[in-house]
DNA sequence: TGGTGAATTCAACGGACGTAGAGTTTCGCC
DNA sequence: GGCGAAACTCTACGTCCGTTGAATTCACCA
């Protein structure tokens, strides 16, 4: 029989996935409501485990989260992807893909999810922001900063209205009516008036 | 000295006490992180009064927020108020000035703050879009239903990003740089391309 | 004036939580 | 082949939570 305390034999991917049951918790229930040991329970762990590698439950969260490379990366190409008639549709597009990725997926729902209540979560959030998607946006075109926030507000609203609230017909609706939908508005967004 | 127990003499405004606490912790905290007790607290009471009156936290919170009458109430003014070509300005404003009355305002963060976290509260979400705003908006206007949405997204990205995670510079605008920013948007919305 | 019912508190239950410390097993290097 | 470090579990502490039932005090009406 398989032993009760001490380490396991050969490469045990724990600590991979506790970060997966982890950002799982986090996306469901939020920061505050996520337990460590719930989270310890889906890894297959004991509570403690999860002390040994992250230290505690905040810095859990911030390697958890690791935050949406996918949309650094594919940042650059929207704005250079194409015609600049067309950034509003690629910019849709790439948030899409984004929240189809299911690990990004979860990172962003736990964001999310723990920025409403969580003061901490609401300052990675203020960060990912503006350093993460404004000062990248900014940089490549010449639109006031109060216009690229409503612009991230559209998208935030469809995104908790689709993907958190799930009202609908928004939370059913395929990626491309989405697109039709919203690309014309944050074209005409960054367009200004 | 006052008795440790039993009915105060006098009209106690206990009840509304505790509503205004609980309407007060709800919007601080989020349905699942704020506790009977706390509220009980800051109402200066006993957290068992709290179930001698509302039974449960779940009935405690259906009834502390009691929602906006004020959005209610001018939802048809902002309809019937004026041209049509001002109704994105009338919207926004209306928006804002509910945003403005702190009884409304704690109420919508309440129900923002425990709507991501809790199912319970997103349903409450949900009808309050779905029959509080879009029934009476499509009652007026002969718009789609996705399109409706779009609008309320743009809406709820802005209330989130200002109120909620406090983004700058958007969290410090005034109301009117925030009616010459979002009104054309919401006037294009409803427009149809 | 007496008694019913409402307002209020006390004390307690069982459960969950974050976290700490000590103990046990295996790995990897010398 | 031995030894330090890493992985892992057990047990436990203290705290907070939602909720309940009984006891106490007051208001109101007959």
């Amino acid at each position: 029989m398989s032993p009760r305390s001490g380490r396991r034999t050969g490469d045990s991917g724990t600590r991979d996935a506790i970060l997966v049951a982890a950002r799982d918790a986090f996306a469901r229930h939020g920061y505050d409501a996520a337990s460590i040991r719930g989270i310890a329970g889906a890894a297959g762990v004991d509570p403690a485990l999860v002390y040994h590698f992250f230290g505690n439950k905040e810095q859990l969260f911030a390697t958890a989260l690791d935050l949406p490379i996918d949309a650094y990366q594919v940042g650059e190409a929207v704005l250079h992807g194409g015609p600049h008639e067309q950034v509003g549709e690629r910019l849709t597009r790439v948030f899409l893909s984004v929240w189809g990725n299911p690990h990004s997926r979860a990172s962003l729902l736990a964001l999310i999810r723990s920025a409403t209540t969580n003061e901490q979560a609401a300052s990675m959030f203020r960060q990912f922001i503006t350093s993460g998607i404004l000062a990248r946006v900014a940089g490549a075109i010449d639109v006031p900063r109060l216009r690229l926030e409503a612009m991230v507000a559209q998208v935030l609203g469809i995104m908790v209205l689709r993907y958190v609230i799930r009202i609908e017909p928004l939370a059913s609706a395929t990626d491309d009516e989405v697109v039709a939908l919203v690309a014309p508005l944050i074209q005409r967004i960054l367009d200004g008036s």
